[in-house]
DNA sequence: CTGTGTGCAAAGGGTTTGCAAGTAC
DNA sequence: GTACTTGCAAACCCTTTGCACACAG
């Protein structure tokens, strides 16, 4: 991705095109699992473990990136998808964690479906997570 | 529940019904929802963290109680059905975390749906929560 | 005696906050 | 100048392991 997308990325949503976070966005973005805080850090030698999280918390925040609980004790973060809203109904997907390689993916192409949940339980955020082996894993 | 009831769960397990493991297993299936490490030693005030700690992991070991990741950062356990066997295909259920009095309940009701994941993804364990507000804050 | 359970202590890892210095507008 | 961002330090919480002692078969 072309860093004046990224930049154009965090301005749309009113967040600041800082040096540092146009970095964490274009790793973000070059990933194909989901990535913990720990694993960024190791990424940017040069960088704060506190001034990462407090970036990834800004971009969960304003709707940037989404964040997995994969039950490995460290919240993973992913970019959402272009139009995302992380509307429950719409938006969110189903994850999937590979217990051999330790990779968290999206299936973005699975949604979560939709429950219809018992009286007056009124739901905001969903987490939904397979965990097993990889379709790398299993050759 | 009888003590007597209690003691059988365990023994059928294969797990030696102590003194500590009957108390554990008593607190647990009186209750409504999952409790956390800390919330169990809170009504323990005699016994070590340590102890319940690894009471409860040979009871999930064992297939008696099931751990739910809710994201609140401490793993919740609650009792098994009685005929469960922790399938994902037929025993796993929904489970909701309420934001307003941080409880997590059961739903054993609500079957998490079966989704045919990609090609070679083989899935061993879920976890499916929705959080929001329960029925009971919701008044 | 032998294997299992328990209690104490401590380590390890992740998250979160306070504060002061730096930077952008 | 004001508001936001960053870096450092430290606190906090939960999980996990090592070791020694107690206990049951």
């Amino acid at each position: 991705m072309f860093e004046a997308d990224l930049e154009s990325k965090l301005t749309e949503k009113k967040i600041r095109p800082t040096a540092m976070r146009l970095l964490v966005m274009e790793k973000l973005s070059s990933q194909t699992s989901a990535l913990s805080l720990t694993e960024l850090e190791d990424q940017f030698k040069r960088s704060d473990r506190t001034t990462l999280y407090r970036t990834l918390k800004t971009f969960q925040e304003r709707g940037l990136v989404h964040g997995i609980d994969d039950g490995t004790g460290a919240l993973k973060y992913a970019l959402c998808e272009d139009d995302c809203e992380c509307s429950i109904e719409t938006d969110m997907h189903v994850h999937f964690h590979c217990k051999e390689c330790g990779e968290t993916i999206c299936l973005p192409n699975y949604k979560v479906p939709s429950i219809s949940l018992p009286k007056n339980y009124s739901a905001e955020e969903v987490n939904f997570v397979f965990k097993g082996m990889c379709a790398d894993c299993n050759r």
